[in-house]
DNA sequence: ATGTATTGATGCACTCAATGTAGCAATGCA
DNA sequence: TGCATTGCTACATTGAGTGCATCAATACAT
């Protein structure tokens, strides 16, 4: 990496921990992105050079994790049926999601602050919504015959709705990082049982 | 209902009306809320007093629809377990949206705006969130002791899901109003079926 | 009917997120 | 060493959303 790519990389950092800090000291709505960029020693506008939106700062590294699972659907394996090429899909996503160890309390204030503040809440459930779509075409790509377009979207939906909806309910109650995954990859297993009854 | 309340109503009706005009004829992004509010011949604070957000205005009957749904869930039937009472409560709110004729392509309007524009997109995501969370929790107070809390929510996750992800795949297809619907009514037992097999 | 309390609409000033543009300076590369 | 790239900055501007004081119409009580 370049020197040039690497100064990107760390003014980019300086933002989303002068960020986080502010948020924790003074809420996020009381936070102002010039603020932030104060605290980095940056400008303003440098801080829409690295983030599309001020909630963007709390949702940096999502999209690859998304790519990661198209291309567990992708690589079909021989004898698995969709709803297992699903699952697996989703847990290599929530595996990496729950890989990388994040300094102290760091991923803590990050659920904190997307369980309380409604507009990165949005931004998270607008991004789940894309990526549902795309794993959703990736699995109709991989068994064209066994699902069309909308059964795929159907079980898609389904699957990454149980999850999703679980970990909420999870953190909700104070459940620790280790429950909230266990209950994660129940989930589908758990809607599926009563649905079909 | 008082003279007052009647002004009102025809006053929000009036914004609505300007709105999605507007939106139609230039855009949503390129239609302000003041040029809404004069349309209206109103002052642009007047549309705030009436919609939280410029989003808003889109999304103007979303809420009581929620609670047709919560109370589905509450009036349990004897011998009806938690899945069927889900699905009757989905089916009540489906049945309630598709329900109400609003004149000519109106209705037509407003989904290709929520399908196209973000902004749009995200609120209508975000109460779509909290309406599943409500769900989540009348469906487990009706069946305390069949269904745990995180499981309440896991099932609910997957059938709302389900019908949503499958009513916007069957929407992109072009499919008509009538496909879409039954398209949504279909969704959780075929997703339910390819995830157990 | 008259006085009083609500309340919907307005104007004004303001904050803040976000974008366009142009310029500067450090880096990469020939 | 010279040139192109590009990350950062300053400045100006738009538009969403809020707080506040005010006005006028409605509701309501006596």
């Amino acid at each position: 990496m370049g020197l040039r790519e690497a100064k990107k990389e760390r003014t980019r950092e300086a933002l989303i921990e002068a960020a986080l800090r502010l948020f924790e000291e003074k809420g996020y709505e009381r936070t102002t992105v010039a603020q932030i960029a104060a605290a980095a020693q940056l400008s303003t506008r440098t801080f829409f050079l690295h983030f599309p939106a001020k909630e963007d700062v709390l949702l940096a590294d999502s999209a690859p994790r998304v790519e990661l699972g198209v291309a567990a659907l992708a690589e079909r394996r021989p004898g698995e049926g969709p709803a297992r090429a699903l699952l697996r899909a989703i847990g290599a996503m929530v595996a990496d999601a729950s890989g990388k160890d994040l300094p102290s309390g760091v991923a803590a204030a990050r659920t904190r602050l997307v369980a309380t503040e409604p507009a990165v809440q949005a931004r998270l459930l607008q991004r789940m919504a894309t990526a549902q779509t795309a794993l959703a075409e990736a699995l109709h790509r991989a068994y064209p015959d066994e699902l069309d377009a909308v059964s795929a979207a159907a079980v898609t939906g389904a699957a990454i709705g149980a999850v999703s909806s679980a970990a909420v309910a999870a953190l909700r109650q104070g459940q620790t990082p280790e429950q909230v995954r266990a209950a994660m990859l129940r989930a589908p297993a758990t809607a599926a049982a009563h649905l079909t009854e």
